[in-house]
DNA sequence: ATGAAAGCGCTAACAT
DNA sequence: ATGTTAGCGCTTTCAT
C-alpha cells in the first residue's frame, strides 16, 4: 500500500499566502488578530488549494476531534436491525444529529455498547481513547446507566443524555414524557372516555414512571380513578399481549387504552379485534411511538409522535455549545412530542348515547 | 475547555514493560521481529494499563485511520429520514458494515453526498482530506457516478461499489438483480401464470435493466412473450401507481406483477384493489425490497429480499482485505437476494381452471 | 531482535 | 498582528 499524505496542509497555504502556519491556522479556527487583510489573503490561498484541515492532526495538537459519539444500547439496537420491524429511530437519531453535526463540521459516530456488561468502563475507555471524541450522545437506557456517567463525568467531555431527567452531570434532555401522556388522556378524555386504561413500560427506563404518572395525574385532576386501569409492561409487544388482555377481560373493561409503546399498542389492538372489541368503535387506543409499522396498521393509529430526530439535533447543538463556551443549561431541555389524530381514537359509545 | 491529553499512551506501556516505543508499536501491529517473550511482557504491560492506541495519532504517522467511509446520495437518504416510511437500508447497511468494522478494529462513518452537485469533488477530497479514511463504500447510485469513480480511483485507496457490475476501478458487489427478477419470474410461472407483467425501476440505476433482463430472459425461455408487459417507473410510489394502471387497465391484462421496489409494489396493490382486482386471487404480486411496510400491508408481499446488510458487510470485508492484501476480486462479488413467499402471490385462476 | 531519530499536520504557548 | 518553537502519539527509517 502506498503510503499517503496529506495532499494539500497547512504548509502549503501558508506558503502560498505568504505567511506563518500559525497565521493560517488562526484563519481556520476564525481566531483573533488577523488583519482582515491577511485573512482574506489566507482564506484565498485556502479555496484556492482546496485545503481542509486532518481531523488526525488537530487532534493530535490537542484541540478538537470534530467527533461526536452516539452511544447506543448494543443488544436493543442489533435487535431491532435484526427484527426488521421499522423501527426508525436509528434513522431519526442519524437524520437530527448527523445533519446538525455536519452542520458545524462535526461527525457523529453511532457506536454501540454492551450495557449488561461489567466491562462497560473498558469499552468507553477503549472507545475514547481510540476516537477521542468531543462530545457523547447517550440514548436510552445508557443515559442513566450509573456506570457510564460515572465514566463520562471523569472525561471531561460534554455529554448529553438523552431521554432522562434525573439530575447529575452532563446535559439532560427529555421529550416531556408526562406531558406526552397528559396530552394522550386529555385527547381520550375530550372524546368523553373516563375508564381510560394504560399500559406501563419498562421500569428499567425511568420515562416510563413519567409517563404513567402523567396519565395519573390527567385522570385525578378530572376527579377519575385509576383503580384497575394501569397494566405494567416492558415495551415489548408480548407485554402489551399481557397486559391488553388483563384490562380488557376485566369485568369493566376500559373504554381508551393508551400504551407506553407502539409494539404495545398493536399488542392490544390485536387482542381487541380477538376479544371482539372493535378499534375504534369500542375501545380507542393511543401509541407511542410513531413507528412506520403503527402508522401502516388497519386502523392507522393515533399516536404520540417522539421527536427523535428534533431531540438528537437538541443534543448535538447543546454539546458543541458546551464544548465551545463550557456552559450547559442546568435544568434539563424538554423537546414536546405532538399527538397526531389518527383512526384509533374515537368518540366514547358510552358517553356518546347519554 | 481543559485540554485534554491521552491517559495512557505508548510512552507508558514502553515504560512499563522496560523496553522501547517501537518495541511496543511493533506488538500492537502484530509485527515481526519481536521475541515471544518481549511480546508477552509488553502485552502484559498494555493489559494492565488498559492501553488503546489514538487513532489520530496512528494515522498521523502515516498508517491506518481504521475509519471506513460509507458514502450515501444525500437527497434520497434525507427524503427517506423525512417520509419515516420504514425504509430501512440504512440500518441494514449499519448492522451489515459497523459490525464487521468492528470486528476488525475499524469504524464505519456514515456520510452523505450531494450527487446531482457539481462540486462533488469538491466534497469528496473535502471528506478525505479531514478524515483520511482506509475505504469506502459506494452505494447506488453513488457507485456508478463517474466523477465520484474517478476521484476515488486517484486516491488510492480501496472501496466497494454496491449495486453495480459494470467493471472500472474498485471492488464490485451485486446482488443479482437479474437472477433475482428470475426468481421472482419462476416462481410466478411455477403457480401457472403466463402473463407476467414487470414494473421497471429508475434508469438511473443500472439493476433496474438487468432485473428487466432477468425477467424478460425468463419469460423468453418459457416462451412467452413480453409484448405489453413492460412498463417503466422509477421506484416511486407515483410512477408505480401509473405503471400498474397502464398495466391493469389493458384489454388482456396480466395475471401476476413483479414490481421492481417496494414503493411500487404498493402503489400496484393499491391499483389493483381500485379497479376491483384483488390480490392474489385476480393478480398476483411480487415486490422488490423487503421494507417493514410490505410486511405489514393487507396482503404481506411476496418479496426479493435484498440482502443489504450481508452486502455491506461483504464490502466491508473485501475493503480490510484490499487494504491488507492490495489484492481484491477481479470479477464483480454476488451477494444472492432471496424469495420470500408471502400472501400477495397465488396459483393463476386461468391456468387452474383449465 | 531492538532502539534512536525524524517527522506526520496541526495548535498552544511564547515570543516579537 | 504575526512569527517561532515545542510538542501531541505514533510509525517509519535507519541504526545497532
Amino acid at each position: 500500500m502506498v503510503r499517503r499524505r496529506q495532499a494539500v496542509t497547512i504548509k502549503h497555504v501558508a506558503a502560498d499566502a505568504g505567511v506563518s502556519l500559525q497565521t493560517v491556522s488562526r484563519v481556520i479556527n476564525s481566531e483573533p488578530n488577523v488583519r482582515p487583510e491577511t485573512q482574506k489573503r489566507v482564506q484565498a490561498s485556502i479555496d484556492k488549494l482546496g485545503y481542509v484541515p486532518s481531523i488526525a492532526a488537530q487532534r493530535m495538537s490537542g484541540s478538537h476531534s470534530y467527533l461526536i459519539l452516539a452511544l447506543n444500547d448494543r443488544e436493543r439496537t442489533i435487535a431491532d436491525w435484526r427484527e426488521r420491524e421499522g423501527s426508525d429511530w436509528v434513522d431519526q437519531m442519524l437524520f437530527g444529529g448527523m445533519l446538525k453535526c455536519a452542520e458545524h463540521g462535526y461527525r457523529l459516530i453511532f457506536e454501540l455498547v454492551d450495557t449488561h456488561n461489567d466491562h462497560v468502563e473498558r469499552e468507553l475507555s477503549a472507545a475514547f481513547a481510540s476516537l477521542q471524541p468531543d462530545g457523547v450522545i447517550l440514548t436510552p437506557p445508557n443515559s442513566e446507566n450509573p456506570q457510564i456517567l460515572a465514566f463520562l463525568a471523569k472525561q471531561q467531555i460534554p455529554f448529553a443524555r438523552i431521554g432522562t431527567r434525573t439530575p447529575g452531570p452532563g446535559i439532560a434532555i427529555t421529550m416531556d414524557d408526562a406531558g406526552s401522556a397528559r396530552k394522550a388522556a386529555e385527547h381520550l378524555l375530550d372524546l368523553g372516555h373516563r375508564r381510560i386504561g394504560f399500559i406501563s413500560g419498562s421500569p428499567e427506563f425511568s420515562l416510563s414512571a413519567r409517563r404513567t404518572e402523567g396519565w395519573r395525574v390527567t385522570m385525578e385532576e378530572h376527579g377519575l380513578s385509576c383503580e384497575g386501569l394501569l397494566a405494567p409492561g416492558d415495551f415489548s409487544y408480548a407485554s402489551g399481549k399481557k397486559a391488553a388482555r388483563v384490562l380488557l377481560s376485566s369485568s369493566n373493561p376500559p373504554t381508551a387504552i393508551i400504551a407506553s409503546s407502539g409494539d404495545m399498542a398493536l399488542a392490544t389492538l390485536d387482542v381487541a379485534k380477538a376479544l371482539g372489541f372493535s378499534v375504534p368503535e369500542d375501545v380507542s387506543l393511543i401509541s407511542f411511538d410513531n413507528t412506520p409499522k403503527v402508522r401502516f396498521i388497519d386502523p392507522p393509529l393515533t399516536v404520540i409522535d417522539q421527536p427523535i430526530a428534533e431531540t438528537a439535533s437538541c443534543a448535538v447543538e447543546l454539546i458543541i455549545e458546551a464544548k465551545k463556551t463550557g456552559n450547559s443549561p442546568a435544568v434539563p431541555t424538554i423537546v414536546h412530542g405532538t399527538l397526531i389524530v389518527r383512526g384509533s381514537t374515537a368518540r366514547c359509545r358510552e358517553t356518546a348515547s347519554r
